[in-house]
RNA sequence: GCGCCCGUAGCUCAGUCGGAUAGAGCGUUCGCCUCCGGAGCGAAAGGCCACAGGUUCGAGUCCUGUCGGGCGCACCA
């Protein structure tokens, strides 16, 4: 393996709040749903009424008006044998399902209807599917219909079709809420490894995905400033006496020394305590600002390099310094099941008990202040939660940086100004956090504290992305035996190998760097992204930066290669205007072009669906679906074995009409690549 | 012990509200540049969807149980 960087111990230091599993409150014997049955049931419901904008979405208007003509028919027959309302069924609320027909079944959009009622109406499925077809009024845009065994089916008309597809958004309204996504929220003491790789990476692709289903996004990342990571690493540079001469990234630098006093330790651990401990009051005076920042700075280089970006930084001790906790804790303490025992186990301590809320615990009671009065962390997340929800104020804020894309970053400071021209931090409808599955616990203890002094409309109001981990080789992360790896050796390795690449297939391409750029980062992304969350990712060299099969460079070449064809159309002076190219022969359009045209207008959908589940790898999916299906489609031959499907070579009317679909197609790739965060060049 | 997640092709994974003969990639074998980009396409081979019950016209998908594997169960940040 490659230099795998600062030996991090991971095993003897939990990470950062984005990986370590800490903060578990007292006791807690879980025995039904960890994650709280009431946030399971309210994502139920979420995402069914979800599903029924994505069906009216899925394919343009046709589905609706398909769907009203097949209940026209229903009730018809109903009314003929009123068999259906008499035993329980909503004629008016019935769905009718409308999916895709299979490659090898004749038809293009179908629905198995008919079994739904033949019961109920004492008929045979296929009976009942002739039945229907024949009585059908077809919708415009339908060309024909008709029963394939069970099933109805119908035929679209290709020229109707492929049009209305070119004519649907490739992103939904502004919907009016505003989502706040927490990622990223790395320990500010050591470069970041590739278990925040995925948390970045998945936050990032999360945030983009959100903004197109049309939410207002604000992306935050928590830096916990106080805590005992930072004061670690701060105190080895004095330990060792170590000065930083740049020779190497400072946050690399610091993870060493980090590790080097884990070490020291063993035989100096009183000393070190002491330390440690003298940091961490610095720390939360706030008199080292200025030295963690240089270490979010050299953080931030590695997530720009990624291309995550962010709106504000928000500073554990600002948090603090705000009065979050304090503030937060009072409306804690306002519950009837927030107590302080003066005898028994927690005698002394602030409890809260969740029982209400979470049935089924062993250990209802969360303290969440000690005996002695320090506060515990979930406290302190409590109060955050309730000011990024807007129910507390009182944070400040300064400019931060200039992020590649020229977007200012903010951070919250305890010099900076109360409000922000321009813009309102927080004050979400709705908070997502993406952490390690490790935290789902502690996580559902402060989704249930806003639950419980909230209005009773905040039960959706807190998301737990939770992923599983990276392992390294099938071997877990770990400090101890060398087994970790920095997120910028593996970019370095990426765009190290994608330019091998580049160099070779396309010697003379101009843009070279860049393309090893976007195809690298790219390929790493992807490779994050492409399977669901709740999957252990086990990081190999060849899988992650692979440049062929599912992956990154499979969507962008067919990206690229759409690009190409374009060009050439245009050098031959066609100008396309989508659904309205002047020119275009829809109705030389086939089958063929159906298929693909299906494929893109799915998009929508797909963002939906991918916002309200807050999974990323549906749009990965997707794009490799696309990817697929126009590269299927670009290959494609004739009985005779010839190709049949070239543009340029189309008659005229043919070759406008497919040429808008394949602008429609590369519209589409740079869409969902750009939902993963990731580059489309036209060329590579 | 209690709880959560996961068991789909040799390996890594998709699988839409429960719907038609379960799909990709990698690997193996065989084809395809007289055609707009071969980082591609087509084909072959490879499956008791962990197991057993149940619900249903219909189950990889829902319910119950069993067996494997991972993780979590601190007055820790």
């Amino acid at each position: 393996m490659a230099d795998t960087g600062p030996i991090a111990a991971i095993q003897h230091t939990p990470g950062s709040r984005a990986d370590r599993g800490l903060a578990r409150s007292a006791g807690h014997r879980v025995r039904c749903d960890l994650h709280g049955a009431p946030a399971h049931a309210s994502r139920l419901a979420c995402a069914g009424a979800a599903e029924r904008v994505v069906a009216s979405l899925a394919m343009t208007d046709l589905v609706p008006a398909l769907q009203d003509a097949i209940r026209e028919v229903v009730r018809e027959l109903d009314r003929e044998q009123p068999t259906l309302e008499a035993s329980g069924l909503d004629l008016e609320r019935l769905e009718i399902p409308v999916q895709r027909v299979p490659e090898d079944k004749p038809g293009d959009y179908g629905s198995p209807i008919a079994f739904v009622l033949a019961k109920r109406l004492r008929r045979n499925p296929a009976e009942l599917a002739r039945t229907i077809a024949a009585r059908l009024v077809a919708p415009a845009g339908i060309a024909r219909v008709e029963a394939v065994g069970p099933y109805l089916n119908v035929f679209v008309d290709p020229a109707a079709f492929v049009r209305a597809v070119l004519r649907a958004p490739l992103t939904l309204a502004p919907n009016g809420r505003k989502v706040v996504v927490e990622h990223t929220s790395v320990n500010p003491n050591k470069e970041a490894h590739v278990g925040h790789l995925r948390n970045i990476v998945l936050g990032d692709a999360l945030a983009r995905i959100e903004r197109a289903a049309g939410y207002e996004v604000e992306v935050q990342n928590y830096i916990d400033d106080t805590g005992r990571q930072a004061a670690e690493s701060l105190f080895a540079v004095d330990y060792f006496g170590a000065h930083f001469e740049g020779e190497r990234k400072y946050d690399h630098w610091l993870g060493e020394l980090y590790v080097r006093l884990g070490r020291a330790k063993e035989h100096d651990g009183e000393a070190i305590e002491a330390g440690v401990k003298g940091v961490m009051h610095r720390l939360e005076r706030g008199e080292l600002r200025a030295e963690v920042e240089r270490i979010v700075r050299a953080q931030l280089e590695t997530c720009f390099a990624l291309g995550a970006e962010y709106d504000l930084l928000v500073w554990e001790s600002d948090v603090v310094a705000a009065g979050f906790l304090q503030r937060g804790l009072e409306v804690l303490e306002r519950l009837p099941s927030v107590t302080r025992p003066a005898t028994g186990k927690y005698a002394g301590a602030l409890v809260m008990d969740v029982s209400a809320f979470l049935p089924g615990l062993e250990e209802p009671q969360v303290v969440l202040v000690r005996s002695d009065g320090n506060a515990m962390y979930v406290a302190k997340d409590i109060g955050y939660h309730l000011w990024k929800v807007g129910r507390l104020e009182g944070l400040r804020y300064a400019p931060f940086a200039d992020q590649p894309s020229g977007a200012q970053l903010w951070t919250s400071a305890p010099d900076g100004e109360p409000t922000v021209a321009g813009r309102t931090f927080a004050h979400g409808d709705q908070a997502v956090n993406v952490i390690d599955v490790r935290q789902a616990h502690p996580q559902t203890i402060v989704r249930t504290a806003l639950q419980m002094t909230g209005s009773g409309k905040d039960e959706d109001s807190l998301h737990h992305l939770a992923y599983e981990v990276v392992t390294l080789e099938g071997q877990a992360m770990s400090g101890r035996r060398g087994l970790t790896l920095a997120i910028d050796t593996v970019v370095d390795e990426a765009i190290r190998r994608a330019r091998a690449v580049v160099l070779e297939k396309q010697p003379d391409l101009p843009s070279a760097d860049a393309v090893a750029r976007a195809v690298g980062i790219g390929a790493v992304r992807f490779a994050m992204l492409k399977s669901e969350a709740k999957r252990i990712i086990d990081f190999r060299w060849e899988q992650a930066l692979s440049l062929a099969g599912d992956s990154a460079p499979y969507v962008q070449y067919a990206h690229a290669r759409a690009c190409s064809i374009l060009r050439a159309v245009s050098e031959t002076g066609i100008e396309l205007r989508g659904a309205d190219t002047e020119a275009a022969d829809w109705d030389a359009l086939g089958p063929l072009e159906v298929g693909l045209a299906a494929e893109v207008v799915r998009l929508p959908s797909v963002t939906l669906q991918a916002a309200e589940t807050d999974a990323p790898h549906v749009v990965a999916q997707y794009a490799l679906d696309l990817a697929t299906a126009w590269n299927g489609y670009y290959n494609h031959r004739d009985a005779a074995g010839r190709f049949d499907t070239s543009v340029l070579r189309s008659a005229r009317g043919l070759l406008e009409a497919r040429a808008a679909l394949v602008a429609g197609v590369r519209d589409a790739l740079a869409q969902a690549l750009g939902l993963l965060g990731i580059a489309a060049p036209e060329q590579m």
